[in-house]
RNA sequence: GCCGGAGUGGCGGAACUGGUAUACGCGCACGACUUAAAAUCGUGUACCUCUGGUAUGCGGGUUCGACUCCCGCCUCCGGCACCA
């Protein structure tokens, strides 16, 4: 048994002592940008969905530095935001200081794991020397006018005390603390990322290191649509709806105009009407609760009518629940025969429900088929739909739209623990950007930070720091109040890697063509519409004013499995059912849960914790560490050699390709092939040990030195192997009688069809088997096939 | 409902562009060592009516040959969900 405890402890300090992985300058070796999600660093400590991100990404990284690879691996915190906030409020401390222990133990667990990190470049997301640059990238964001202020609704969580963006969102539930959230009005500050909208749809086709999974949930999130918008007038008050449709050619189905409770229109329409308050009221229950309103909720505007653009008839519009704010223009008009829940509002309310659309009398019938057309449309009657779209929309005055899912990000919170937003308001000149020479803007040292739930972030109760000279006029000025989302400092945190220590600049230009885009970006599926849609929009901004060389800043992603409990099901605190990695590596050691994690299953894929099966790794380690004292002068043989060479090939390969858990199976063959000779040749033993090294980095070094290295092994060349050394002589093939195996037959590789044959002659059953049939099918050194 | 992914031994999984299904690991059984147990090592381990036959979620198809390709279903997991 090897003393895995005595063993990490002295080669931590060792490697830690020698810079072993410290990043290399030398710009004559390829580089390798190996980057992971940094974690928020949770009062916790890593859990095992850390750990098998932070080892796969390991994994692969090391091979890359043995393989010669200028390697990037850094890791640092995103220790702004609600859950670090939340956590301080609990411990009844400042966020600034449980942020620091947090940190801390974080740091010593990842070494501990033995992660390849080159902690020379850490960063944290809350250091004001990394947050300046944030403020920095936001002025740039304001001066493009891509960030603006708005007073519309926002969705509010009253128990999180802040408005939230839509990505924030799960389910119309608050996504930290699950509570319903409530539409409100607020002042905020909002980035439109919806100008970005068609870049970062496109540009997914050029992400070739992306899952097609990833990309479809970006794609929807984005949700381009191409639809057309119709004018309404409502004459009685000189207003005009726009509504925004795919189906123009229902327009002859209209029954009623229907409104957002959001939008402008209501506010337009209002004072027109004869039941105001009513109306009013309405609206204010649906900013409330809104999530499980169903289809039938709704009011009519009395006295207000639309006219029809194309048939002129008067139109009623009714205020609907159902009708989304920030999608399209906030109103549509309603078609009951062919739309589900215009039918079902229909029906509630009493409005003609007119079939337009030939086809199935069923109502409502929805799909368009082919051979569709127009029926109750006048003179369009007989009109093929596809073809109605366009002749109706110009009838109608309308015109094509293109409208997205996708909304502006809303992008302050009323919390404390953040990044201040770096802007002044002057009663004179207005909103103005604090100049950048004055970056950063700190945050203020506070008693309570605790939120206030009045819309207002607590920074607005501490007047000498609200209080400023306005940098334009040297008025008297007032900071903003609001801090950004945590999203903000991960939004473009791999650029900080590159050039952690920067005073000047948000990175220098030569440093950052030497490192974009990031090669390889290991994370969690959880973030395909968060967090990558932010930083590859910061990315694209940044790119824009020149700060970048590259249009997306991953190149390839490799998302993580989740490791659910042992017998399936999510870990949680209150089952009781949380596997601590490290409880676990005190007691098998961490070279062990590193190989169990990387062997257990492919990386992408979710699988179940199992306490038994990590015994495996452990019992295969002990071997290897035992095989070193068989080791002795000599050479393999054939058989051991092509074995060596093989092996090297696929593992290779594997951890290219993020494969590990073949790789650790193909270690496992080689490793117990060696356990079968006598005396293990050096050679053999050498490249057992080094292609080991990313798996098991610990016991690797320990008998790289026992094998007389000085040196360590994780800066060791990677075993090469000869494609042509790995060949078998002879292989197996498989003999079919009617598709059916019957048996095998060895042969010289590159035997032809008759040698194979005459080797099947020579087995009696086989000859049994194929007498009197033809072969059908003969594949060199696969198979041959009778008929 | 829509989109994406996956169904292979008792379990996690392997099988590259169609070519010997079940690698590797866990578990289990038996054996060795031991007073005994643990640990370790060795052997075996898809199923059956076993000279053969049947098995990769189910039903078809293409092929000399299908886990792999095509058509139609079922189940599970993940994401989005009043998107006009």
């Amino acid at each position: 048994m090897y003393d895995h405890k005595e063993i990490e402890g002295r080669w931590q300090k060792r490697w830690r002592a020698d810079k072993v992985y410290q990043t290399s300058e030398d710009t004559t070796k390829e580089k390798c940008y190996s980057l992971v999600m940094f974690p928020y660093p949770s009062g916790d400590g890593l859990h095992i969905g850390h750990a098998r991100i932070y080892i796969g990404a390991d994994i692969y990284a090391r091979m890359r530095r043995m393989q010669g690879y200028r390697v990037l691996h850094p890791m640092g915190w995103d220790a702004f935001g609600l859950p670090a906030e939340g956590y301080a409020l609990k411990q009844g401390k400042h966020p600034q200081e449980t942020t620091e222990q947090n940190v801390a133990n974080f740091k010593q667990q990842c070494q501990q794991l033995g992660l390849a990190y080159d902690w020379e470049r850490e960063i944290n997301t809350t250091d004001p020397a990394y947050y300046k640059w944030t403020q920095w990238i936001f002025l740039q964001l304001y001066k493009k006018g891509l960030a603006y202020e708005s007073h519309a609704p926002v969705n509010w969580c009253p128990s999180c005390k802040t408005g939230l963006a839509n990505e924030d969102l799960s389910g119309g539930k608050c996504e930290r603390c699950d509570s319903a959230v409530e539409r409100k009005p607020l002042r905020q500050w909002v980035l439109r990322i919806t100008d970005y909208a068609d870049q970062l749809l496109d540009d997914l086709e050029t992400l070739e290191g992306w899952s097609e999974s990833v990309k479809e949930v970006q794609r929807h999130w984005i949700g381009r649509q191409e639809g057309f918008v119709i004018p309404f007038v409502v004459p009685s008050a000189g207003a005009t709806i726009e509504v925004f449709t795919t189906r123009p050619d229902t327009l002859f189905g209209c029954s009623y105009i229907a409104l957002s409770p959001e939008s402008g229109y209501v506010e337009t329409l209002l004072p027109h009407c004869t039941n105001r308050e009513a109306v009013e009221e309405y609206r204010r229950e649906q900013y409330i609760a809104k999530a499980d309103e169903t289809v039938s909720s709704g009011m009519v505007l009395e006295g207000i009518f639309a006219k029809h653009p194309i048939t002129g008839d008067s139109v009623p519009v009714y205020v609907a629940g159902y009708v989304l704010g920030g999608y399209g223009t906030g109103a549509v008009f309603a078609v009951p025969a062919h739309d589900e829940r215009d039918h079902a509002f229909a029906q509630i309310h009493g409005l003609p429900i007119t079939q337009v659309v030939s086809g199935d009398d069923h109502l409502p019938a929805v799909e368009i088929a082919a051979s569709s057309v127009l029926i109750n449309s006048g003179k369009y009657d007989g009109t093929p739909c596809e073809e109605a779209k366009k002749i109706l929309t110009e009838a109608a005055g309308g015109k094509p739209e293109v409208v997205y899912r996708l909304q502006d990000w809303v992008f302050s919170r009323q919390r404390y623990w953040g990044e201040p937003i770096p802007l002044i308001h002057c009663e004179q000149c207005g909103v103005v950007p604090v100049p950048e020479e004055d970056l950063p803007v700190e945050l203020p040292e506070v008693d309570s930070y605790e939120p206030t739930g009045t819309g207002e972030s607590p920074l607005a109760a501490i007047t000498e720091w609200v209080s400023v000279t306005c940098p334009q006029c040297k008025g008297a000025g007032k900071r903003e109040t609001n801090t950004m989302p945590q999203w903000a400092g991960s939004s473009w945190y791999h650029l900080r890697y590159i050039d952690p220590g920067n005073t000047t600049a948000l990175v220098d230009k030569e440093k950052e063509r030497q490192w974009m885009p990031v090669d390889m970006y290991t994370g969690g599926m959880e973030h395909a519409a968060r967090h990558l849609i932010y930083a590859r929009f910061w990315h694209k901004v940044l790119r824009d004013s020149g700060a970048v060389s590259t249009s997306e800043p991953y190149a390839t992603l490799r998302t993580v499995g989740i490791v659910q409990a042992e017998g399936g099901g999510k870990m949680s605190k209150r089952s009781g059912n949380v596997v601590d990695p490290l409880a676990i590596a005190e007691y098998i050691g961490v070279d062990a849960v590193r190989v169990y994690l990387a062997h257990i299953a492919p990386f992408a894929q979710t699988v179940a914790w199992d306490s038994k099966g990590v015994a495996g790794p452990r019992r295969f380690l002990e071997r290897v560490y035992a095989l070193r004292e068989k080791v002795g002068a000599g050479n393999a043989d054939k058989a051991v050699t092509r074995l060596r060479h093989k092996t090297i090939l696929s593992v290779t390969a594997d951890i290219t390709a993020y494969r590990f858990n073949t790789a650790v199976a193909t270690l496992m063959i080689f490793a117990n092939a060696l356990g079968d000779i006598e005396t293990v040749p050096q050679e053999e033993y050498r490249v057992l040990v080094r292609l080991l090294a990313p798996f098991a980095p610990y016991l690797a070094d320990e008998l790289w030195h026992a094998l007389g290295n000085e040196t360590s092994v994780h800066t060791a060349p990677f075993p090469e192997a000869d494609a042509a050394a790995a060949q078998e002589e002879t292989v197996t093939i498989a003999v079919q009688v009617q598709g059916k195996t019957r048996g095998t037959v060895t042969v010289p590789r590159g035997s032809e069809q008759e040698a194979v044959l005459s080797t099947v002659q020579e087995d009696e059953r086989l000859r049994d088997y194929t007498n009197g049939l033809t072969v059908k099918v003969f594949v060199k050194d696969k198979i041959v096939s009778f008929v």
